[in-house]
DNA sequence: TTGAAATATGATACCGGTATCATTGCAAAT
DNA sequence: ATTTGCAATGATACCGGTATCATATTTCAA
């Protein structure tokens, strides 16, 4: 802990000097070690091991132009999806020399565009960004500094991107029409935050759409737009069981809220699915353990995090013919709750 | 998308001849902008504006051997505390302009070892580690390479690094207390992983001496090791119904371990806490909006992840006088299940 | 008006790697 | 023996900032 000054760390050149060999062959032993002897290479090792050399990535970046790393912008890490996520790429990512640069915009695409820049002052090789909503200057920026850039977590031909996800619109409208064909009829919707959100924003079109293709017309009544919390949920479920007299079934957008709306009606010893039937979106773990079971919506949120990581380190590698859109599908969970 | 091959980033020498100024006048311009005179740093401004230019900090970093980056590892992400407190360390760093490097070891202190060697090779200006256990070559680097160590999660006058956190121990003695204090004669024990887990051990360690203090002496068929998962507290919490006849209480040492347990005695038609009590640990969102709402442990994770970010700062700024041990203290919350 | 101090700007070198091109050494080919 | 060609190594320069020290400009006191 004590500062000491003057202490200078281990360069490649100590390591060259101790090994007898130049600087660059010292650098090329290290890293592309089929130019040098076996011999200069086992040399170069020993002393790098023996001073406990650990070489300076800036000043490799800086040489080389790529920084070997890779920035990734998710929404809130306070929600086990997207954690889960990042944990899926940092792990792919690692294994081929890799940092992972994270950032979370708390679901502001005005931070993104901030976290963006940082992520470029830092030369991340590629950005790995949730979602199809960035600002203009953002959108410019990776233009501008020509940054390979994946979209995970929905997908869409609109986006300039190449994206990983699967079709949230999609897999909403399969759960609506599932609810419906199981004889609901006066479905609620619990969503997430609509604004700059594509992902809700598709999730929410999915229901109204399934509604309408039955010749059903929406009803905004049943509908609550609410944040990602527990509490939210409960009180969005509260709220509709006020509201809607002949409520019999509750979509929710994701786990989290009907996890909410589910606790919402332990609470008023409303019974489910006997009396209201509840169905969520993301199969969290909780969801899967809870009795009842929740019925939701299976994404490969791990699938998506290692196709992202392997399309960024293709991208960086300069391969072409890479798919615009990776769909990875999704699985309708049929399980207790309705 | 398409690579332009001779693509010049924009650096600093072109905003330089952009302002009719010298590299080092607009490099001080935009950074220790008081040692230019306004109007030149105006000009500065808007040439750098002009040409949306971002520094390349590796160069930067080079230059003044700071990388404006801390380095944090977590034993795993998909752990809501541990992303929460990664949460507030990364926006405590933003605007202070540091920028997190994530990294979880997944319980595995090799691979801690592995992550810090990349943090070192980007040179990372502090780390922040989760515990005290670390490899004998981790604290070698540290020490080699002079990086201030900031440790969280739990403290300890035994560790060679600050530390900011609370005393497991303590809170899992004060816990067992209460229960026994409660009436309870059979109190059951779920924890952690033990191996390289200081806090998992210093808990359990709290759970024994209670039992112990009381004169009573602890029974180890009623002790569960378990994976941090919902599955593996429900697996110890049946494992413990059928081994031990008399059971009245568990001590789950996390709540998702308790909620497992929960979930088991749920599908056993066990009331809880009619037949038998429960306690967690960690106080999720989860075990406050159920129902019956779960007794555990409150640790301020996100106050954590603020002083450690504090003190990493201030650690790299080279201030001293800081406490070696920040105890942050707990809350024992009793709600429903004990 | 002069000169000293303070302020603002610039020239140069350097951070620590590696790209690039040059050189050396040596085996195989002529 | 000489040339050719490749493998191995080295010298130099450069990546893009900024530390350091030097120089120019301004400010203000005497």
């Amino acid at each position: 802990m004590s500062t000491n000054p003057d202490h200078k760390p281990v360069t490649i050149r100590d390591v060259a000097r101790l090994a007898g060999v130049s600087p660059i062959t010292a650098s090329r032993a290290l890293s592309k070690s089929h130019l040098v002897k076996p011999a200069t290479r086992k040399k170069v090792e020993a002393a790098a091991n023996e001073l406990k050399f650990i070489g300076n990535s800036a000043a490799g970046s800086l040489s080389n132009r790529r920084s070997n790393m890779v920035g990734i912008i998710v929404p809130t890490l306070s929600n086990a999806i997207f954690a889960d996520t990042i944990q899926s790429i940092t792990s792919s990512l690692m294994p081929e020399g890799f940092q992972a640069l994270v950032g979370s915009n708390e679901y502001c695409l005005q931070r993104e565009e901030d976290i963006i820049r940082t992520f470029i002052s830092h030369r991340a090789d590629a950005l790995i960004l949730t979602g199809h909503t960035h600002t203009q200057a953002a959108e410019e920026l990776i233009a501008q500094y020509m940054i390979p850039t994946v979209e995970i977590w929905n997908i869409s031909d609109k986006s300039n991107h190449i994206c990983v996800g699967m079709s949230n619109y999609q897999a909403a409208f399969e759960m609506t029409s599932f609810l419906i064909s199981r004889g609901y009829k006066n479905i609620g919707y619990i969503g997430g935050i609509l604004e700059n959100n594509d992902r809700s924003q598709d999730r929410m079109r999915g229901y109204r759409e399934a509604i309408e293709s039955c010749g059903w017309s929406v009803d905004p009544s049943m509908m609550r737009e609410s944040a990602y919390e527990f509490a939210s949920g409960a009180a969005a479920m509260q709220s509709l069981l006020t509201k809607s007299r002949n409520l019999d079934c509750v979509f929710a957008s994701s786990d989290i809220l009907a996890f909410g709306a589910l606790m919402e009606c332990q609470r008023n010893d409303i019974r489910i699915p006997h009396d209201i039937a509840l169905a969520g979106f993301d199969n969290t773990s909780i969801g899967a353990i809870h009795k009842p079971a929740l019925t939701t919506i299976s994404v490969p949120w791990q699938r998506i995090g290692l196709k992202a990581a392997e399309i960024a380190l293709r991208l960086i590698r300069g391969e072409t013919g890479i798919n615009k859109i990776n769909d990875l599908g999704f699985d309708l969970k049929v399980r207790d709750t309705a």
